[in-house]
DNA sequence: GCTAGACCCTGTAGCTACTTCAGGGTCAAG
DNA sequence: CTTGACCCTGAAGTAGCTACAGGGTCTAGC
């Protein structure tokens, strides 16, 4: 199977798919007389793990690190169980953030719900005011998200 | 009032403080003789401006717009609005497949509780299963997060 | 006078996870 | 023999910075 395919097979982009291999996160394939890449079906599943994991939200290096503990089979699964804790805490902490951040804008949001002019614009004033208020106090207890 | 003085100020690094200045956010200040950047107040409303939009996780182009909108106090408001409005959806759309992601890793982190060997690793049966699974039924429903 | 250290400058590369582009080669069908 | 689909490599672009290299400037202390 050439890579096309396997970009089919898996709904991985072609360029991704030779980006991986780049990362070292699927394997250099057989080629081809002419060079093409030949893939067989190990190749299908592995891009497809990977494909998953990054569904999940995890890191190449993460995904790594995973592959290589997939193909040991008598390592010990604590580190698969740690790598998630951690990804799970990622995931929480990017949750919080994000409630607070659409709070705000939501509180912004409600400051102008008629059309008018910028001057008028209770965001626009908001976010000077803000500005300000930062400037003035000088010390930020805030920090940003994302 | 110098870059670093306006580092401190606006609790805004150095090197981002030039970065923004090279994106057009800020504009080039004047220069001392020895080609120092020199600030006004002006700046620092600015800088703490761009800072509080990013602490919101307003992108800098939406920063920009933003900016020119408001030093146009006769221009209509409707497109601040807009501006939120689409960045709320956004921010919601995120939460939305956080939380799917959230569900999706505790599950998968349910599969292994107690140390043992990978080749026993719930965890990572699932992952294979789950590409598996991917390989076989070839049309996926679920998308990416992030 | 001279040196250390803090600050400033420009320009460039690094980060993540890709995508896109330039500039080619290969192959099957018409 | 040409067209179009596919493949190749290597480099650059994306966002929003951060960090580094390799300099210049200024002030304080000896």
């Amino acid at each position: 199977m050439r890579i096309g395919e396997l970009a089919k097979a898996t709904g991985i982009n072609v360029e991704t798919l030779r980006y991986y291999e780049r990362m070292g996160l699927l394997q250099s394939p057989a080629r081809q007389v002419n060079g093409y890449r030949v893939y067989s079906q190990d190749a299908v599943e592995r891009a497809n793990f990977i494909r998953h994991c990054r569904a999940l939200g995890v890191g190449l290096r993460d995904i790594m690190t995973l592959l290589n503990l997939a193909s040991r089979p008598e390592a010990d699964c604590n580190d698969v169980n740690h790598l998630l804790d951690e990804h799970i805490a990622q995931v929480r902490a990017k949750l919080e953030s994000l409630r607070i951040l659409e709070k705000q804008l939501v509180r912004l949001r409600n400051q102008c719900d008629i059309a008018h002019k910028v001057s008028d614009c209770g965001i626009l004033r908001e976010f000077v005011a803000a500005a300000h208020g930062e400037a003035c106090t000088c010390h930020s207890s805030s920090d940003s998200a994302s």
